[in-house]
DNA sequence: GATAAACATCATACGACGATGATAATTTAA
DNA sequence: TTAAATTATCATCGTCGTATGATGTTTATC
């Protein structure tokens, strides 16, 4: 569903709501935890700062942390700059032009579906994540 | 969402679909009328007619034709040898254990949408798509 | 300043997907 | 039996996502 590289930054947004403070976190440190490559971690979450979903800083005691509380991130956001707009591409079929007045034969059955999807990333905030008995998993 | 091999199939299986008989079609004429590539449809076509969707026949006046009638064809069917069990990978966080019992952080939430899409696939069939646009959909 | 720690960036590699073109194998029909 | 039409298969290619390793750049501390 979603590419690696975006179920990276999520895990990574995750990781850091987990840990609330303002505290920066260091790329070996998260990388090592979700056992994630770092270089490559390194430049996804580059991405994510660019995207203003992260705040990082350089030099001795850099790290990053989220830009703003998780209960004003949304799926969508973390998301996005990997995956485009996630369900948005609505028309199962591939056709540029589908909508309710000139639909595929699918339009009709897989538009609620694909709907469903899409709210689901655009309205479910990080901190709704975070109520869950289990969030911090250290893998062995 | 499919994958661009997954969709050339699904078109095609409409294609037929919506033109029931028995016929064989050529891959050239259904190639050119969907504006697909043709030697790649060729082995798209092959591999759908491996998985049993499909009866092919070779030479002459050969072609492809549906192995079944449409209301027993699912969509599950047509796009599983290409994109796998479409939704079936439930976890959004890439867990490979991610159960109700062992949930990740996303998995109360996600499962209900991961489930309908599921569902999509698994349930409609190939003559649902045919009674062409806005026929009735029964979900509440 | 000098050094070390950390993010930022560059170059490269590998595999999968999508695609193209050529050749083989099979069947029909003259 | 030969020719033509059609699927089946093989070889190759370009792009992209993922990943690795090395090098640059910034900052804190001594």
């Amino acid at each position: 569903m979603l590419s690696q590289t975006a179920e990276y930054a999520l895990r990574t947004v995750l990781y850091l709501a987990a840990r609330q403070g303002d505290e920066l976190h260091r790329v070996s440190e998260i990388a090592e935890d979700l056992d994630i490559p770092q270089n490559y971690l390194s430049k996804t979450l580059h991405l994510l700062a660019r995207a203003g979903v992260l705040t990082s800083s350089r030099g001795k005691h850099g790290g990053f942390r989220l830009s703003k509380p998780p209960s004003k991130i949304t799926l969508a956001e973390v998301v996005a700059p990997f995956d485009g707009p996630t369900g948005a591409r609505i028309c199962l079929l591939g056709r540029v032009a589908c909508s309710d007045k000139d639909p595929c034969p699918a339009h009709g059955r897989w538009k609620s579906v694909s709907n469903e999807v899409s709210t689901f990333f655009r309205e479910t905030k990080v901190s709704d994540l975070l109520e869950s008995p289990v969030a911090r998993v250290k893998r062995a």
